[in-house]
DNA sequence: ATATCATTGTGTCAGAAAAACACATTGGTA
DNA sequence: TACCAATGTGTTTTTCTGACACAATGATAT
């Protein structure tokens, strides 16, 4: 505890020895599981609230870099698909009293002018994890480290909830050029639940019988001689991505739309 | 003259107490005319070479406002379309030593730790803007502001022609989702030269007719009681956006891709 | 004045893609 | 063992797309 209060220190008052003042990043992390779209979050300490894995870059690394750090930090996964999608420059979207009073109640003495307390503008990142594999993991700033029902995600710091607006956003429109569902979906999967993770994704129903057409037309898929039983009806067919059809895919896009 | 370089020296030495570190913009600024599509670029003090429109970021203005008034100082006007497409930041895309030898022909004293030596993370936005009414106007820190074709920019400075190969590949997928014609266009325009705007854009050639059938079948135009007088043969009819449909269009996005 | 001709306006038709819909099969559950 | 909800696999209908044909027009050349 007397660590974490000593890294906190070093970190907030000579943090702008090895990160760049004004810039951050924030990373919507999605999930998918027990058919819904989940985002994975931070519970801020002395505060009711939760916020998105954020962090600063690095004076030496690149802004994809350090998004690859911060998400790495929170699941323990590498190689992860991880987009920019917007930049976030509100005037006021940093909340420097707010902040002040954090450092007030955790006892730690802010420098005048120190870096944290100047504006920030923050660069959205989302990223597509595979719910299982990926392992909640909340740092010395953070209490808790947990995953969220789209829809369910309450009231969040600062302007998050606007960035998880445009995160999803962003990626219904990509929908149509990228597989996503390579990503967000274990090895082994039903067609079923590639439809609802389209579904939640699109905010709207899809007629099964023409997804599947469509989704196998596209040819990236293949289905194995192996059922998921355990379902209270008759079991469906696994598929996985064909790896190679799949990069073929990445690269000339998806025809149509949903 | 010496004004100029007044000015000049207070930037360079003062700007940071006005303008945030570490942050510019790069404005990919689009034009068209003589069926061709033009990028505005500004010629380099000392330099052989052209680059982009850009600029910093004022303390208590957003990304967007700095490219408007960026895209403002550049052109004369206001209320353009404007949006960010892409982070740029690559470690060494800033060229701190080409800076400093500039400032030594210049004949400016830098300060150590000038805030202009440090790198620079670059939000690119583009712009489309109705080349008739685009006055270029280049700015005390450049030699000419000049409209280029897209295919003839040659060598720019850092990495700004992968700045605008970037802004060309968004505006391509965006050509789906945008009436991006609205902006390039005069108020008044036939068939044919939004066909070849398409095409341009698009760089493949598309079917007259089909174009025209598909176009109009979005209901974005209204066709005029008046003809493009003056060719060497029919007159086409002119066209321009309902200003309404325009709208919805943009937030329903258009269907179907060329 | 008039014939010329590249360009524009309009329409058709076949094939592809999407939307709507029907029925047999299956694997737990009651 | 009958039931039933969910899955696998079609067909039909409609819409969209791509390829193509022909008449109309308006400046230009003769």
């Amino acid at each position: 505890m007397m660590e974490q209060k000593q890294e906190m220190h070093e970190f907030i008052n000579r943090g702008d020895e090895h990160f760049m003042a004004h810039i951050s990043l924030d990373c919507v992390i999605f999930g998918f599981h027990a058919n819904q779209l989940k985002v994975l979050l931070l519970k801020i300490r002395h505060d009711d609230r939760w916020a998105l894995p954020g962090g600063f870059v690095l004076k030496e690394e690149t802004m994809e870099e350090a998004a690859d750090r911060v998400l790495n930090e929170r699941t323990g996964l590498n190689d992860i698909f991880l987009r920019q999608f917007h930049v976030f420059s509100d005037i006021h979207r940093s909340n420097t009293e707010k902040f002040l009073e954090l450092m007030r109640s955790e006892g730690i003495v802010v420098e005048e002018n120190n870096w944290l307390t100047k504006r920030f503008i923050s660069v959205g990142f989302y990223a597509l994890v595979d719910y299982e594999k990926a392992i909640p993991a909340e740092g010395w700033d953070s209490e808790a480290c947990e995953w969220f029902d789209l829809d369910n995600v309450g009231e969040l710091i600062l302007d998050h909830n606007k960035i998880i607006g445009a995160a999803l956003e962003t990626m219904r429109r990509q929908l149509n050029f990228l597989p996503i569902g390579y990503n967000l979906l274990p090895e082994k999967f039903t067609m079923p639940e590639l439809q609802k993770l389209y579904e939640t994704i699109l905010g709207k129903t899809l007629d099964r019988r023409n997804f599947q057409r469509k989704m196998l037309a596209y040819g990236i898929l293949d289905r194995l001689d192996e059922r998921r039983k355990g379902g209270a009806h008759k079991a469906p067919y696994l598929y996985k991505f064909n790896l190679e059809q799949y990069q073929k895919a990445l690269k000339e896009g998806l025809q149509g739309g949903w």
